[in-house]
DNA sequence: CAGTGGTCTAGACCACAAG
DNA sequence: TTGTGGTCTAGACCACTGG
């Protein structure tokens, strides 16, 4: 048997064709490391990094003491990339514009305090701004930035540059909640995106944490016919 | 300073920290290994353990030769779990109920054979289904099998069991593609999900490979208000 | 060419949890 | 208690690629 590829992925190809082939079935618990690596004629650790990336995508279920088994329900993990708007449509060779719509210190609304778990008098920044390919609307965003965490954001000129890019380089964030959803345009939406109202909208939402404090609240709304796609 | 954790993940953590602290900013080349291994007292393998981990998160990008960087545009790269619909259910307290709706071996349409790149004689099975929580529509699947990559589903159950649920355990694939998006809801949707028409609708669309075989490609269209959540 | 990350090894000890 | 995975170590060689 030749192996495509060597080292810890050749184990990896070789579980996986064994679980493929259901020589091992789901919920059977396969061998433990030490009589793998005997078997492939291998170190224990290199069977341990073939064994630990497919427990990372799912197919194994790993327990100490109990051993190693194939996932019973193999859940589809995907990851999934959220790129940079700008990168996403100059991907697609499409002209990139910016368009700050507004930009405004106010107090947060009940819903923001809520999702960003800040208090009635904390300083935010409210930022509206549209991101346009080819001269079209593309996205709508809507953005709430917690000054405290990052009061530098105030000395942004955020007409030429949007507040996502700024802050991704200046607020590294140690956790994120996203949400996707599906919606329908409003008035108002539809003619900020250049679509009909009631015309389908692709909505994600974004909150990024600096350990417990909130950094920014984001609402991207994209124009209809967006798709979100990644790989399994 | 004491570690809050031990072994890898402390050296993960001060990665981390340096770079939120900006000690090491976007784009800057960060020491090697060999250093780093030094500066922590540890062996390189700790290290590379911890800095593969920050690349794989694309916090850092790494080159031989080149060395070890901050990434300039930290991309948000999350872990989608596609969840088994009947756990999701299961998991928010809600009875799941499942109901067959067609199924027909019949050719398929021209979008279908281009999406799974099969023939116009190709063998493949039509399902539809609906999957409903506490009695009410939750998700509408519209779905083609390939039955020259997994014959056995035509002695398959349908009626009593989701082809999802027979697929997962029995056809494992090798790559996936799937896409997310929005759109409003046809009349015939609107019935089948309980809803009204154009009222917005997520939807999920997902091919399976077995190598270079189409297993197959689903359609899940959810009804009004569903939210796919993660964390980044 | 040579510096860097990528990986393997053999052995060791630790942490956890099932029996 | 004890079998299992989780991790660390020190050293080695390899693979890639930038200079």
């Amino acid at each position: 048997m030749a192996l495509a590829r060597r080292g810890w992925q050749a184990v990896q190809d070789e579980v996986r064709r064994r679980i493929h082939a259901r020589e091992w079935r789901p919920g059977d618990q396969i061998p433990n490391e030490a009589d793998l690596a005997l078997e492939f004629g291998c170190a224990r650790a290199t069977v341990n990094r073939a064994l630990q990336a497919l427990a990372d995508t799912g197919l194994l279920d790993r327990r100490r003491k109990a051993g190693t088994f194939v996932a019973q329900h193999p859940v589809r993990r995907a990851t999934l990339d959220i790129p940079i708007i700008r990168h996403e449509i100059e991907n697609q060779g499409l002209t990139y514009d910016y368009q700050l719509l507004r930009r405004n210190r106010k107090r947060p609304t009940l819903n923001v305090r809520k999702k960003m778990q800040i208090g009635p008098d904390a300083a935010v920044l409210h930022v509206t701004s549209r991101h346009l390919a080819e001269g079209k609307p593309y996205v709508y965003e809507d953005r709430w930035v917690n000054i405290h965490s990052v009061p530098a954001i105030l000395d942004v000129d955020l007409a030429h540059q949007s507040a996502n890019e700024w802050l991704v380089t200046h607020a590294p964030f140690t956790a994120g909640d996203i949400a996707f959803s599906a919606t329908t345009a409003s008035r108002q939406e539809a003619k900020l995106l250049g679509i009909k109202a009631g015309d389908a909208l692709f909505v994600i939402d974004r909150i990024t944490w600096d350990n417990e404090m909130a950094i920014t609240s984001v609402r991207l709304t994209f124009a209809t016919g967006y798709r979100m796609h990644t790989t399994l």
